[in-house]
DNA sequence: TTAATATACGGAGGTCGCCTCCGTTTAGCA
DNA sequence: TGCTAAACGGAGGCGACCTCCGTATATTAA
């Protein structure tokens, strides 16, 4: 949450790889097998030292580990921010997948809480995924990533569904509850913080509730 | 989770100066007026430093402003915690003082509203703030600072007055509803913010209220 | 005033993590 | 089998953290 200078440097240095046209067909060599590898070693020893040491976990670390130089984990994931993303991202997947057959099963407001619920149960194992979704909240920009993108789409959508059934309050926006849940999420995982923290969130739904 | 083991190798490191016992009853010298002097310009300095810099900003810089060795930044405030409630004492002070005042003058759950609506305000221009609050809960120790032990007890007493009168639910702790509010507070400072973030937690505390 | 001494000062320096840069290696292709 | 784009890796510069200890000074007692 410190690094928020960093990020706007690197961030610039994005969609300018094509300065002028490339071939518009290109040739399109396979990617190196090596490299593939190297991919995949890292974000095995990510997913591992970041369960172990925490968010912050030293990336230097995640690459010994991989058996890879460091240069090659930063020529792959370039940020922090990315790897979690890359490792997450199954997660992610998953919490998509639940909220759209939420929708479809479940009365609104059940719909949005059970998917809460999923989501804190995955985060007690899978710490590093709030910071995966983190710190697109975080930034001003409008450059999202793109799993929170997708979560925000998600929630969006079992949100939007329960105000046309005139379940929730219209006046919040998928954005903020995502800040919202995330924060209460986010602070202390110890003993009983499963239980307690779904308790805040039905909380939280309880007042997105219409009609009192 | 990681500075434990340092704090207390510092503790242990303090009273063997003395190869023969001193006087049991120490005369109690006055405070050198250097170090009083240095830990002010030290507030100062950090206060500012803070402001500008954020929470991760360089205790380094803190003490180049402040015109004081590193050392004596550290010796001052072994950890940046530390710093930070030094930093913002005043400011818990205030919202302690608000939450009693409202406590006497107004109704359970507008007492409650208003003291986050406060506490929103506060945080929107100290933004060190929320790192005075947040360490305390982010560890399992028994261990409380200060300021979070004030700040709960605080909050505490409102909630506690709304459950006595019937208005707020009763299954839920000073200590879980301080982590959902700085939680809510937590992700992002930015344009909007603050009218965003008196929604979200205005949303909490219906959810909080009791009879729908 | 002065001497004694407890107390505080400061910053050099060891450690660590971040990230870039570039010489070297290697996989894919012809 | 060679050519070359692509990928590798790690040295090295930087900045931050924190400790350690020789030096300086405020306070107290004489």
């Amino acid at each position: 949450m410190v690094a928020e200078a960093k990020k706007a440097r690197k961030e610039s240095a994005q969609g300018v790889t094509n300065g002028k046209a490339p071939p518009p067909e290109s040739p399109v060599r396979k990617p190196r097998a090596d490299s593939l590898r190297n991919r995949e070693r890292l974000l095995v020893a990510a997913r591992q030292v970041f369960a172990a040491g925490g968010t912050g976990a030293s990336l230097e670390a995640v690459a010994r580990d991989a058996g890879v130089g460091i240069g090659t984990l930063y020529r792959h994931f370039p940020t922090r921010e990315a790897l979690f993303q890359a490792v997450y991202a199954r997660e992610v997947d998953e919490l998509v997948a639940l909220a759209e057959a939420l929708a479809e099963e479940v009365e609104p407001v059940s719909a949005i809480r059970r998917w809460l619920h999923g989501m804190v149960r995955m985060v007690a194992t899978k710490r590093g995924m709030l910071a995966a979704l983190e710190p697109a909240l975080e930034t001003s920009q409008p450059l999202f990533s793109a799993s929170s993108a997708r979560m925000q789409q998600a929630a969006g959508g079992l949100l939007q569904r329960g105000v046309e059934l005139g379940a929730i309050r219209d006046d919040v926006s998928a954005e903020d509850v995502m800040r919202a849940v995330l924060g209460i999420c986010y602070i202390r995982q110890d003993d009983g913080w499963q239980a307690r923290t779904i308790r805040l969130l039905d909380i939280f739904v309880d007042g997105l509730v219409v009609l009192r």
